[in-house]
RNA sequence: GCGGAUAUGGCGGAACUGGCAGACGCGCAGGAUUUAGGUUCCUGUGGGAGACCGUGCAGGUUCGAUUCCUGUUAUCCGCACCA
């Protein structure tokens, strides 16, 4: 071995050799157990960043300590490269984006090669490509068939600086999710994904340890927030000279004697009849006005005082058989239950609020019952649990009682029943947009709207377009494109211009990846059903509720349609925590980004994995540190000064010893205890920055011992080899060129994990602890394997504890053998 | 407001089932090597002169609590007029 540690010359070394090998390719094995390692696919901006590093540093120790334990590995990449930035590049610098994406795609590959990833290039996809989005239109087909894809005129969100639709998980507080420009509302009849079927399978799976267990909790919770499910009960009321009927949802039917008035939102479809011809219509439209005008964050701001109109119309409780008045109110939200809702000032602090700026009735019908609230003079709604008053035949019940009592009665009278309602809405999937996977739906006057024959895919994105940015698809401006044949009747017909989220190529790439190269199918089911589902998935947080729920709703579908074995698509999710620089997220803005390809540059990719690796757990954030940056440099090269003098003393020589002196048996101790930590830090816990630390006791016990009089170089020798395989998932390169170094040939990537010897862990003396009163007071040696008996006596009877316990009366002794003796003492 | 998480030296973090708090690293101090700096190697490094005191704060359970329980504060994250 050199003198020098040399990163530049060993990793371009060693590359090139595991490419030349195909080491990482791997093949369906039935013989040996299979593990499916997935990171999130990167989205080719340009240029890795510390995140992707991390992310991927993180799935290759995985990778590659599985592989050497002896599982299959399936460890694939690809990139997700449909997408609004290759589209505004284009528009910007006049290239087409697939000049764009593919030129990145390339620099980016050359990044994760120089990373050392030991992923199976073979089964790359990359979601722009025709072989990939062929089937990404298959698939939609596959839905619309199973009456899962429908086109519906809605208001939607649209972005005005991103020039397209919106999912409602794309918007964050009434901001575009990409740009953060504030959304707005646009009526358009858009193609919809009906995720609200499966609703209650992607709740009720959450809870299911045997499919999700290996969840995050704060993931699965936000999942839980964002389905929304609740429990409630649909009311009928009738309106007061109309045939329409105002059906209310609530979860608090309880309380509907207190209804004191009704609330609808202004967009609702039925305001128009109501109010038409009242003498509140003029009031009614100019509130609906100022309603439209409003951006989502003032609407729904909490602070913001109540507002309504009232339209006119009053609604007979079915119950009272009282009337109470209809007001519109921008506080109802037409997209949740029925877009209308009854007021119960009593019990709900919005209506309570509401009731207070239009003088309405407040009537309690539930008493906490214990003489606390004044209901003559409520300051707020009385929102807990209690007894029921006021409320006729319900009197005296606790109110959950009567819950289910009312829904049960309004069944049988036939003027409500018990639902559930959920806060997830369908997925809007049409983007106005260029880039991305066109939907392959055929508009014919006769026929409507039909798939395009399977035949002819794909349906390939046209070449001759126009990016003017006006809000219409760019492929509208193709000359040919739209010129379709009914696939029903032959006539001419017309296509569909507007492209798939892009969030749909990704929720099914990682069943692409089992059977990458497949030009018949999506996937085989066999090659499915070999590698699914993902044993682990590794990525950030900021996907715990888009690309996470659309995935395991495409799964699910996938897995009803008969094509993949598996319901849930990750077994156990790990949720790496950002990278941070100097306790700040990395940002141009701020200008504290460190970028990866430097810190290669300047320490190379050993250097880069272990410091990510080791300055913090995987789930939690990581504050870079140049000077850590440093400290893992120069470890490495104190690793490798070790390991040089060893190969050299040691040349030829096999591991093999017998242990002799005091100091032999230590390191022996020291070594098997090694491989026990690492092992079980990476396996059991991904606790890297742990087993990092343990490697380095290890190194600076092998720097005492080395120097000693006597020293046994066959246990020196075995140190050194089980140290090199120990460091390879974490540094792969440097600990190939030193396995090298020590006379062997081929990958570590091929070769075994160590093991432990359970014997080396047993040591003769253990040192323990005297504590009086659970205080420590002492420190002694004692032989090991005593009973509780003899370790207690033997402790007793020491000098030590004679000493300390002289003069005071012993009231009891706690012996833990082998750990510590407390002998509590009064006086 | 609701839900979730976190809190340990100067800093990043360890302590796995309740049993020596601060592993490992960074930083700092001292020494050796070196013409010097850097590198490397060694030693020390929670506070306190000390008995002792120390894991956000206040209690509790226990022989014994960073760990379990109750309350509380702060910070971060998610959701938020969801009827």
């Amino acid at each position: 071995m050199k003198e020098q540690y040399d990163f530049r010359v060993i990793e371009e070394k060693w590359q090139k050799r595991w490419e030349e090998a195909d080491i990482f390719h791997v093949t369906e094995d039935k013989d040996k157990e299979k593990f499916y390692l997935l990171e999130m696919f990167p989205y080719p901006s340009g240029k890795l960043h510390m995140g992707h590093v991390r992310n991927y540093s993180i799935g290759d120790v995985v990778g590659r300590y599985l592989n050497m334990k002896g599982f299959n590995v399936l460890h694939p990449i690809g990139f997700d490269s449909f997408g609004l930035p290759a589209e505004n590049a284009a528009i910007k610098h006049g290239t087409h984006p697939a000049v764009w994406t593919s030129a990145n795609i390339a620099e980016m590959e050359k990044q994760l090669r120089q990373m050392g990833l030991s992923y199976d290039w073979d089964r790359e996809a990359c979601t722009y490509k025709e072989e990939y989005y062929k089937w990404m239109q298959w698939i939609f087909i596959q839905f619309y068939k199973k009456g899962l894809a429908y086109k519906k005129e809605n208001p939607v969100n649209w972005c005005p600086s991103c020039q397209t639709v919106l999912a409602n998980e794309q918007v964050v507080d009434g901001c575009c999710e990409r740009c953060k420009s504030v959304v707005t509302k646009k009526n358009l009849s858009q193609w919809y994904l009906k995720i609200t079927d499966y609703a209650d399978r992607l709740l009720d799976n959450l809870d299911d340890d045997a499919k999700m267990g290996g969840w995050p909790e704060r993931v699965k919770v936000m999942q839980k927030n964002w389905i929304g499910r609740s429990y409630g009960t649909e009311v009928d009321f009738k309106i007061v000279g109309s045939d329409l009927k105002f059906r209310v949802f609530t979860t608090r039917v309880d309380t509907i004697f207190g209804t004191s008035f009704m609330v609808i939102a202004p967009e609702h479809p039925y305001v128009e009849e109501l109010i038409k011809g009242q003498k509140e219509e003029a009031a009614c439209r100019e509130y609906i006005e100022a309603a439209k005008r409003q951006s989502d964050i003032d609407r729904t701001s909490t602070t913001k005082e109540k507002t309504g109109q009232f339209t006119g119309r009053y609604v007979i409780n079915p119950l009272t058989g009282a009337q109470v008045p209809i007001f519109l109110a921008d506080y109802v939200l037409l997209g949740y239950g029925t877009g209308m809702v009854m007021g119960v000032p009593a019990h709900d602090q919005r209506d309570f609020e509401f009731a207070r700026k239009f003088n309405l009735d407040i009537i309690p019908v539930v008493d906490p019952g214990n003489g606390e609230i004044d209901f003559d003079n409520l300051t707020e709604a009385f929102e807990a649990q209690g007894t029921m008053i006021n409320s006729g035949k319900y009197n005296g019940m606790p109110n959950e009682e009567a819950i289910a009592l009312i829904g049960k009665d309004f069944e049988e009278q036939g003027i409500g029943k018990r639902t559930k309602n959920y806060k997830l809405r369908d997925w809007l999937i049409s983007r106005q947009r260029y880039w991305g996977t066109p939907i392959p739906m055929i508009y014919c006057e006769d026929c409507g709207w039909q798939p395009e024959k399977e035949e002819n895919l794909p349906v390939k994105l046209p070449t001759d377009v126009v990016f003017t940015g006006t809000g219409e698809s760019p492929i509208a401006t193709s000359k040919t494109f739209q010129n379709a044949v009914c696939p029903i009747c032959g006539k001419k017909a017309t296509r569909e211009v507007d492209t798939m989220d892009t969030f749909m190529d990704s929720s099914w790439y990682f069943q692409r990846y089992t059977d990458a190269r497949n030009d018949q199918a999506p996937f085989a089911k066999e090659k499915s059903d070999y590698w699914m589902g993902v044993d682990q998935y590794i990525g950030g947080i900021e996907h715990a509720i888009l690309h996470l729920m659309y995935a395991r709703f495409f799964n699910m579908v996938l897995y009803d349609l008969g094509m993949t074995s598996v319901e849930e698509p990750f077994k156990n999710l790990l949720t790496q925590g950002m990278v941070l620089k100097d306790g700040a997220k990395m940002s141009k803005s701020l200008g504290n980004i460190v970028s990866p390809e430097e810190i290669i540059g300047k320490f190379g990719a050993d250097t880069a994995r272990l410091f990510i690796l080791f300055a913090a757990p995987p789930e939690k954030e990581l504050d870079w540190s140049d000077k850590g940056v440093e400290g893992s440099y120069k470890f490495l090269n104190r690793v490798w000064r070790l390991v040089a003098e060893i190969a050299e003393q040691t040349e030829g020589m096999p591991a093999k010893y017998i242990l002799e002196t005091e100091d032999d048996k230590q390191l022996a101790y020291v070594l098997n205890n090694t491989v026990k930590r690492v092992t079980q830090d990476i396996h059991k816990r991904f606790n890297f920055n742990t087993a990092i630390s343990a490697i380095m006791e290890l190194v600076n016990e092998m720097y005492r011992y080395k120097d000693l009089e006597d020293v046994n170089m066959g246990l020196l020798r075995d140190c050194a080899e089980k140290l090199v395989k120990m460091l390879s998932p974490f540094c792969p390169h440097i600990a190939d060129e030193m396995w090298e170094g020590l006379g062997y040939e081929g990958f570590l990537f091929k070769s075994e994990w160590p093991e432990y010897d359970e014997k080396a862990l047993v040591k003769e003396s253990v040192e323990i602890v005297l504590q009086i009163n659970g205080k420590v007071k002492d420190k002694m040696v004692v032989p090991a394997g005593l009973d509780k008996a003899e370790f207690e006596k033997l402790a007793m009877e020491s000098e030590k504890a004679q000493a300390l316990t002289a003069g005071k009366q012993i009231v009891k002794v706690i012996a833990v053998p082998g750990k510590l003796v407390n002998i509590v003492v009064r006086g």
